[in-house]
This record gives C-alpha cells, sequence and structure tokens, in this order.
DNA sequence: TTGTAAGCGTTATCAT
DNA sequence: ATGATAACGCTTACAA
C-alpha cells in the first residue's frame, strides 16, 4: 500500500542506502542521482515513516509538551511559542493535557507518554506531585519547565517575587493605604510555588511601606475570571470597611474583577482600583494596568534551549529569568482625596 | 541503555512473544505468568517503544489536530475536547498549528506530517487552499472536521445559518431596525465558508422581515477582540445615523465592542444592544447576549468517530449538526420607544 | 559515489 | 500457554 524506501529505490535503480542519503539531503550522493532519486521520490508520493526511521535512530522528533489546561491564556499562548519553535526546526508537537482530572495523572506519567514518546519535554507551570516528578527524571530526555518552577529542573519565567512587587508598589504609590489580595492557588493543592511567592511578596512589600494587610481582604482564587467575579462579590458583601485596590495574582482574576464591579455598581477606579499580572489579551482592551509577560517567547526560548541540547549543545538548557513590565492603565488611579479620610461604603 | 523487551523476557524467563502480549492485555497467558512478567516489567521500568511497535503495528496510536490558532476560544476549547477523548482511549495529540504563517503551510501539508505520522486527523475550522484539501484527502486515513466545512470531508458543528438567522431575529423581535452587522472575514482570504454563510443569513433575515441592511453599517473584522473594538469606533466616528444594535459574527469581536464600548461612553444595551455567536468563556461575565456551541463537545465527538473508525467501526465517521442556544443575557434589550422617532447621535 | 547488510524493538504467524 | 522467527521500513557502518 504505502510507498517505502525500497520502492522508490527500484524505481530510481539505486540502493535504499542511497535513497536514504539523498531525501535526507546528506553528502555523498551524486547530484545527478540525487536529483533523480528526489523526483521518483515526489513522483511516487513518498515519505519517510516515522516509526521506521525512529527505530533505527533512537529518535522521535517529537517533543512534548505538558500542560494543566490549553484554554487559559497563559498556557494557550506557551503552547503557541512552542509550536512555532518546534515546527520550524522540523519537530513535532505531543500535546499532553491533564485537563485538570487528577484521576488519569498516575498512569500518563509512568506509561503511555514521556518514554520512548518523546525526546524532550516542556512543562508547562504545572502543579505536579513528588512522585511524578520523580517520574520526569526517571525518563533520560532533557526537561525544562516553563511558567513555574520544577524541582531539579531547569526552570524559565519571569521573577514572581519581583513582579509581585511592583504591583504592589505601584498601588502604594498611587496613595494606596487599603489594598486588598486576590491570590491564586492551585486548585489541585500541590506543590505550586508561584502562588506563594506572589503572596509572599505583596504582604513584604506592604509591610515595607508601613501598611498592614488586613485578613479579611485575603482573597483566594483559582485563577479564574469566575474567581475574580466572586471575590469581589465576597469582598463588597462583607460588612465592614472596603478597601481602595486590589492585586491580583493574574489577570484573568482582575477582569473578573472588573467584569463584576459593574454589575455592582462599583467603579473602576474611582472606587477600587485594580491590578493584575500577565498582560492578558484582553487587559489592553480592558483597561487593565498590571504586570506584562510573555509565555509566548518564553516557551519559544525554553523549546529552543530543549532543541539545541537535542542537537548536541550541552548545557544548551537552563534556567533564565525573564522579563516582566509595569503597563500602566486605566484601572489604577491615585488614591482620590477625599476617600483618604472616608471609608468607602 | 534503554530497557527493552529483551530484557524483560530474559529477566522473566519467557519469549519477548509471551512478554508482549502479557503486557498488552491480550490472551494467551496464564495468570501466573502474567503477574510475574508484569512485576518485572515494572521492575525494570520497561515501556514499549512506540516507534518498534509502531513500526511493526503500522499504526501509530497518536492523531493529528490540525488548527490555525491554539490561543482563541474556539480553537482551545476544541483541542480540549479532542484531548479529552484521545487521553481516554490511549492515543496521543499531535497539534499541527499553522499559526498564521502562510509560508512555511505548503512543507507542512505534503511531508511532516499528516503522512505515516498519524492515524487519523482532525481539521479545525481552517481556511484551506484546494491544494491543501487535495494533498489532506491523498493521505489515506480517517479525517472530519470541526466547525467548518471542508470540501470532501465529514464535518460537525452548528448550522451556522440557523444560528446567525437565531441572532438577527432576537435583534428584530426586540424591536430593532437599524442592525449594523460585524462579520468575519479569514485574513488569509482563502475559502472560508462560515462567514459567508452568517452574513447571508444576517441579510435574508433583514430581508424577511422588511428591514433593509445599511451598506455603512456593513463591518467587517478578523474575529478577533481588536477588530470588534476597532469597527465601533469606526461605526460611531462616522457621520450620519447609528444603529441600535449590532450582530457580531463571533463573541470575540462583540466583546471588543462592548469594551470599546465603556470608552466611547456609549451604553450597552441602552444605546446599542449586542448579540454575538459562541459563548465564548467570557460572554456570561460581560453580560453578553449571544447564539452559544460548544466546540469542546463538538470536537469530542469528532474524535470519537475517528477513533471508532479506527477501531474497525466502518462508517463512524459522518457529518453531524450540533446543537445551538439562544443565550439572552444583558447586552440586548427593547428597543426604547424614544429610540424608535429619533435617531441616535 | 554507491551498495551490502546488520541492526533497531515490536508484533504476529506458526509451531509446539 | 508458550516459543521461534520472519517481517516492519529505515539508518548506518563497512565494503566496494
Amino acid at each position: 500500500m504505502a510507498v517505502s524506501i525500497d520502492d522508490v529505490a527500484a524505481a530510481a535503480g539505486v540502493s535504499t542506502a542511497t535513497v536514504s542519503r539523498a531525501v535526507r539531503g546528506l553528502p555523498r550522493v551524486s547530484e545527478a542521482t540525487r536529483r533523480r532519486i528526489l523526483a521518483v521520490a515526489e513522483d511516487l508520493g513518498y515519505v519517510a515513516s516515522s516509526s521506521a526511521s525512529g527505530l533505527a535512530t533512537g529518535k522521535t522528533s517529537t517533543v512534548g509538551v505538558l500542560a494543566p489546561y490549553v484554554n487559559r491564556w497563559f498556557f494557550a499562548a506557551a503552547i503557541e511559542g512552542a509550536n512555532r519553535e518546534l515546527h520550524s526546526r522540523g519537530y513535532n508537537l505531543s500535546l499532553f493535557n491533564l485537563g485538570g482530572q487528577t484521576g488519569s495523572r498516575e498512569r500518563l506519567f509512568s506509561k503511555t507518554m514521556v518514554h520512548k514518546q518523546i525526546d524532550a519535554l516542556l512543562v508547562l507551570c504545572m502543579a505536579l506531585t513528588e512522585k511524578e516528578i520523580d517520574n520526569l527524571h526517571r525518563v533520560d530526555i532533557p526537561l525544562v519547565a516553563v511558567g513555574g518552577p520544577v524541582r531539579g529542573c531547569p526552570s524559565i519565567g519571569v521573577d514572581d517575587y519581583a513582579v509581585a512587587t511592583a504591583a504592589t508598589n505601584h498601588l502604594i504609590s498611587l496613595g494606596h493605604r487599603d489594598i486588598a489580595l486576590l491570590h491564586g492557588e492551585d486548585d489541585s493543592a500541590l506543590n505550586f510555588e508561584v502562588p506563594k511567592v506572589r503572596a509572599q511578596a505583596f504582604a513584604d512589600a506592604m509591610h515595607a511601606a508601613g501598611l498592614s494587610v488586613n485578613p479579611d481582604w485575603d482573597l483566594y482564587g483559582n485563577f479564574t475570571l469566575r474567581a475574580g467575579q466572586q471575590a469581589l462579590v465576597k469582598l463588597w458583601h462583607t460588612p465592614g470597611p472596603k478597601p481602595t485596590a486590589i492585586f491580583c495574582a493574574s489577570d484573568e482574576m482582575a477582569l473578573g474583577i472588573i467584569f463584576e464591579a459593574r454589575r455592582l455598581g462599583v467603579r473602576i477606579p474611582e472606587d477600587l482600583s485594580v491590578i493584575g499580572i500577565d498582560d492578558h489579551e484582553f487587559a489592553d482592551a480592558a483597561g487593565l494596568t498590571t504586570v506584562g509577560q510573555d509565555p509566548t517567547s518564553q516557551a519559544q526560548l525554553g523549546t529552543k534551549m530543549l532543541l539545541d541540547e537535542l542537537d548536541g549543545h550541552t548545557g544548551a538548557v537552563q534556567s533564565v529569568l525573564a522579563p516582566h513590565e509595569l503597563i500602566v492603565r486605566e484601572s489604577t488611579a491615585k488614591l482620590s482625596p477625599r476617600r483618604m479620610f472616608v471609608t468607602a461604603s
């Protein structure tokens, strides 16, 4: 059925070895022969079997991308970046998505994936169990994490402490003293560092400015839009003083705050300044002030390092800090004078 | 280095054939033997080489997903659905993303992908050239399109004509007579049916209601948020009467309208009713009225059919119309009485 | 420059 | 129930 290298060899009147060299652009084939072979191959519609060459070389020419979700901004953008680098260098991208389902994770890690299926793995900001991480390391392929640390694995991403500090300080510099925190917490309760670091940075920045953090204004969310909405509802429906600003650990949550604010009639930024992290694709349209990062570039860089390593450049994979940038838009404003003495309803 | 089936066979004191049967759960292996082999395999960390078994069986156990973008709602959701089905049935997902780069498309189709790399292909709502489609059909694997028709290929998706009709009629039933249309147009100017069908349905519904379509209110957008923003700016900055409602061919564009409206001071729905298509994850938060569809289910179904076909259920792959549903939220309202006689500024 | 042939790690057919 | 053994299609020394 499918045309194999033998068919091409026969049709071109050469050996399979020559065909192999010719189609892969290797030397030691005369130009005339190469042209003839290429013509025949094209004519017959020959394409090498990846399984066969994979078996022979021990390489699969595909790298895995492990992501908890694909329909969230950070991951979608990162996958885009990985894909870009991969396909431009002739690799395939195999997507492993846990989809939040903790149940099937175990199986995924030890069997199907990782092992013998891919040449390298890009881990996207995942909350992995210790055991899963061990499994990862047991497989001897280049690894790199993007957007969050993974024990014993080089990682590329922003300096989360610096990012959260910048966000908090922006609010403080605007005169805000009553600042709420909506921090992310991974739903699966695993060892996920990012949220913790961001929350710690917030607390440190507040204390450094001589401000106290109000435990009533310490909100949790799972990084989603809805979490942001719920947080604002809770904040505004709880009796007592209201903060004049809120720092959200992700733009998606900040956007939730903004959407819900309109419903609740709280004006932004007049009643509440909002700042997020990410520079989500909707942030600009929503006028959301944020500390931006670029997951596409981060993932692309991570993938490039992986591929370079596979190309024999030992040591190509290493941790690197990605840039971030404070982007001031309309969702944050100076604390209005009258708000400095009265507490909002 | 890596442990092979021979290692397991030797360690367990059986032949490779028996190991092969045992690890794959095939019959003709005594329970005792199977247990022993499984234990040894586990112990040695044995995992079958996909290349080797692929070579032997002619199957790759991976299906391709071809998507123009991964960071747009529809595609991200669809990929999630495909992934769900695939991994639950032991298949891998190979992502092919053209990323809008027309340049590298040619190569992608005829060589690397499709051929010998995947057992089946899920095509996500792509604008493909005739030649590309031909290439697709030349490869003899099950194919299915989701979210948009592809010549000669079963497809699953909503009835775009019915969807657009429902949206338009909703606006008309609210009393609107001056309705603008923001329709999508694929940036690559290929044979993409969806936008055309939606626009046609709009025109037909308008005419059926005895309403005329104002050419000045015929806007184009490439389905993005920004396109929606720009459309509203253009609409509001153009001298002359303004529409009282707008039908957007996608929620992303409708959200752009909503965001920009706030900036421009146009009130929604008082000044302008807005309806979209999709039920984007942000639609609910934004209070956007829309005609919803579920790309995750659509893709999951498409994938299921593909897999069933591979399992020998000939004819499993077939076209099916996915459900849609009008979801009324706050962005649309009855045309206010005073607006029925005066024309908005 | 080109050909020969020995793997690569499974699966599958046929014996036993 | 289990074991030889021949494919599977390609790569890669090693020869020529």
